[in-house]
DNA sequence: GGTGTTGTGATTTTT
DNA sequence: TCACAACACC
């Protein structure tokens, strides 16, 4: 983070006593460098602290040197530290930066981590505590991920005869999900909201939750749920860790539920040594359960509580956070907060208007190019890794990917799948899960036919009968079934075999002596579950088993399979690769806590952002939510922010007219600078101011052909076209290379490889572009982008070709 | 049990 | 429009 590193800021450090220096292992950097506010933040240790801190302020700065203060002035060991996040990449980030501030001298923070990692922690202490007398959670629960929970899902609902398709088991994980989130037990539900599902919503979820404990499991909603309702009938454990915890940090206030308010709230009586930082202004998450109330409703909450506001950003342009605070004001109900900023003036924030989404994805294509090539000097020559485009949703990506794909542009989408949400990531741990505890049955169906092997939803209903009558579970069931003859030939040959390897995989697990990475690949090739992905020819199949080989790689770095399956519940992630350069497209939401030089924020349309759906859904509470998006996406901007609108755009097959958002209105004037739109279809961009209001989309209606052809007759249509015949020639651009290859390399009819499109033939060369017929259609392509096929059998002989 | 066909419905997403 | 899921059929 670039913007500490200004040693100009320094101040003196507060002289600390006699004794501490003496106890100091060394004298204490972590202050300098600290502006007034940071420094308040970080010395007020005692009682409840609200630290609103704006977009760029320093605001995780000012949480790990208040981490590093608490140790180094000897108010708490590392182990009485609670210190919460919502991501795992905030809690690694915050893990290191406390470790710099302190040198290597210093133990880890066995207490710093996401809400949900920390409290699976405290659920395995007291897991016996859930549940009644005959049924209750045991210590090695395991937790379960979405797919489990669907499945879980689906079963109940057809065991209530309710019909599927009416009521959808995904709709009814979200329901219950919900209900987690406001800390609900089936018991306290309102009676009214169970109106789903025939009324029978609630009985359904405490079925869910019955055959939760029957599994020995939980999903992630319950790992905070738990905790709460133990903590709130159970006052002596609850003592246990309130003493424990001195001092506690929460990232990211603005964003919690009702059951983590309750949750900290639990922990924070008594002390009351808790210090919540935020931004109630970049909550962007209600729709998911978070609560801005809680932020809001803090020092109501916690009396007395000092409230310590971070404004200097470190970040932005004066243009950008003006356009930002201006747009943000038209929100009700704000805590407050006046961002300032030293930095130059800069460039003010660009606003530009297009005839419909693909013009704007082609003039976004031809900026980058410009930046990336140094043609606009204001900006100088930027590497594609400082320039990002903000999304509002991610179909949005698509005229992006496309056009990118086109020229040669190289991308990366952030968000997205992830890497343990693949399946081929989850089938392997199926696996291994089923391996480390032959009672999960969830992970048994999963993998049971898996590669296929026969056995079929009639053979898995006659498991789950066997291990039903007999109070098994369904690998038992199925030994059971083999042992009794229950399957004939074929099917129970393959089912003995399965139930013997998971029996040996099992022991081996068991035995901390053997190798669980060599435990680990034998069980995907002995069960055949490698075979099956090098039998699939698609062109993913080679990605999928890369896949495998990377998850197995990452098994060295645990002790055994159960601890790399904790692990792996609660971080769903995998380490990201940042190599190449390549401009970053997200969505709004996926950019919180990023920030980039040069930001796109295109597809600024009524319905689109503010999206209609928020509107619908939650009225003004949902409007003023997307507009601290629209803060969020432009305060990410450090130097160069563009806002763009399309006429029209592509819905679902459909044409669709929009106009601009009402954001734009709402924007400080003196801080924008409108753009003229480019011409209809040649490149190059004018500079231009005009109003935008005068541009011929914002009256365009086009709802169909008929009246799209209207459109083309439209004043308004032929005065973007006089204007677009009017303008020089484009100056021409040199086309950027990448990694420049030779389209010579390559001849007409060579099959070539393609990431996206798979494999093709050459049909054309232009300079470096050639032209593919791919299974999915014809494609212009850089050749840069392309591979010689794998299997480089060409369609003619050399004697066929005539010269 | 594997493949083709029809139908549906479609923000934002972490743990 | 397009992707994915659930059925029907071989």
């Amino acid at each position: 983070m670039s913007q500490f590193d200004d040693h100009d800021a320094f101040e003196a450090a507060a002289r600390p006593s006699l004794s501490q220096r003496a106890m100091a292992p060394r004298p204490a950097p972590y202050l300098d460098g600290l502006n007034p506010a940071q420094r308040l933040a970080v010395e007020t240790l005692d009682g409840p602290v609200l630290l609103l801190a704006g977009a760029g302020t320093g605001k995780t700065r000012a949480l790990t040197t208040r981490i590093a203060h608490l140790l180094m002035q000897g108010r708490a060991t590392p182990g009485r530290i609670l210190a919460v996040t919502f991501t795992n990449k905030a809690a690694r980030e915050m893990k290191e930066r406390v470790a710099r501030l302190l040198g290597e001298t210093v133990e880890g923070m066995p207490w710093l981590g996401t809400f949900h990692s920390i409290s699976v922690k405290i659920l395995r202490r007291h897991a016996e505590l859930v549940g009644d007398g005959e049924l209750h959670l045991k210590p090695g629960f395991t937790i379960l991920d979405t797919d489990d929970q669907i499945r879980l899902l689906k079963q109940l609902i057809a065991a209530e005869n309710i019909d599927e398709k009416r009521w959808p088991a995904r709709q009814l994980a979200g329901l219950i999900d919900d209900w987690k989130n406001r800390a609900l037990t089936p018991s306290r539900v309102p009676s009214g909201e169970g109106h789903a599902y025939d009324g029978r919503g609630v009985a359904l979820y405490a079925a869910y939750q019955r055959r939760l404990l029957e599994l020995n499991a939980v999903d992630f909603g319950d790992l905070l749920l738990h905790c709460v309702m133990i903590f709130q009938a159970h006052p002596d454990v609850l003592a246990q860790w309130q003493d424990r915890f001195r001092y506690i940090l929460v990232d990211e206030y603005q964003d919690t539920n009702v059951a983590q308010y309750l949750w900290l709230r639990l922990l924070a009586q008594g002390h009351r040594n808790i210090c919540c930082v935020g931004d109630d202004d970049q909550s962007i998450y209600g729709w998911r359960g978070a609560e801005v109330g809680n932020i809001l409703r803090f020092e109501a909450d916690f009396p007395g509580a000092q409230v310590i506001r971070l404004e200097q950003n470190y970040r932005s342009t004066p243009h950008i956070l003006a356009a930002a605070s201006g747009l943000i004001a038209a929100n009700k109900g704000r805590l407050g907060k006046t961002l300032w900023t030293e930095a130059e003036d800069g460039e003010k924030v660009r606003l530009i208007g297009h005839w419909d989404s693909e013009a704007e994805a082609r003039w976004i294509g031809e900026e980058i190019e410009a930046f990336h090539g140094g043609h606009r000097h204001s900006i100088g020559k930027r590497s594609l890794n400082e320039i990002a485009i903000l999304v509002r949703a991610s179909h949005q990506m698509r005229a992006f990917e496309d056009r990118f794909l086109t020229i040669g542009l190289p991308y990366r989408v952030i968000g997205g799948p992830r890497f343990y949400e693949r399946q081929e990531i989850r089938d392997a741990m199926g696996y291994f899960r089923l391996a480390v505890s032959p009672t999960d049955d969830l992970a048994f169906e999963r993998i049971v036919n898996t590669p296929r092997r026969g056995l079929g939803p009639k053979a898995l209903q006659t498991i789950q009968r066997e291990a039903r009558e007999r109070g098994l579970s369904l690998l038992e069931g199925a030994a059971a079934v083999v042992a009794g003859g229950g399957l004939s030939g074929k099917a129970a040959a393959a089912l003995r075999r399965l139930v013997e390897q998971m029996g040996a995989f099992h022991a081996e697990a068991l035995d901390s002596r053997a190798s669980h990475v060599a435990l680990a690949e034998r069980i995907l090739d002995e069960t055949g579950y490698t075979a099956m992905w090098q039998n699939e020819k698609s062109p993913d199949a080679p990605g999928r088993l890369d896949n495998l080989k990377e998850l197995v790689k990452a098994l060295e770095e645990f002790d055994n399979l159960q601890g790399f399956l904790e692990h792996v519940a609660l971080v769903m992630d995998a380490a990201e690769g940042e190599q190449a350069e390549e401009v970053s497209i997200m969505t709004l939401h996926a950019a919180k806590g990023l920030e980039y030089p040069i930001v796109f924020l295109p597809g600024w349309e009524d319905g689109l952002f503010p999206s209609q759906r928020s509107m619908d859904e939650s009225g003004l509470k949902g409007l003023e939510e997307e507009r601290r998006l629209a803060y969020v996406g432009l305060t990410r901007a450090e130097e160069l922010a563009t806002i763009s609108f399309a006429g029209n755009r592509r819905l679902y097959g459909q044409w669709q007219s929009s106009l601009p958002s009402r954001f734009i209105d709402e924007l400080p004037e003196d801080h924008i600078e409108v753009l003229t739109p480019p011409g209809l279809y040649n490149g190059g961009y004018g500079a231009a101011t005009q109003s935008f209001a005068a541009q011929p989309f914002a009256q365009s209606s086009m709802h169909d052909r008929a009246s799209r052809a209207d459109v083309y007759n439209s004043p308004g249509w032929k005065r973007m076209q006089d204007r677009a015949a009017a303008r020089p020639a484009p100056v021409h651009r040199t086309p950027i290379t990448i990694d420049a290859e030779p389209a010579a390399r390559f001849a007409v009819g060579d099959r070539v490889f393609h990431q996206k499109f798979g494999t093709g033939s050459i049909m054309g060369i232009a300079e470096d572009t050639l032209t593919v017929e791919f299974p999915a259609g014809f494609k212009t392509i850089k050749a840069a982008y392309v591979q010689p096929a794998a299997t480089a059998a060409p369609d003619v002989t050399p004697d066929d070709v005539p010269f």
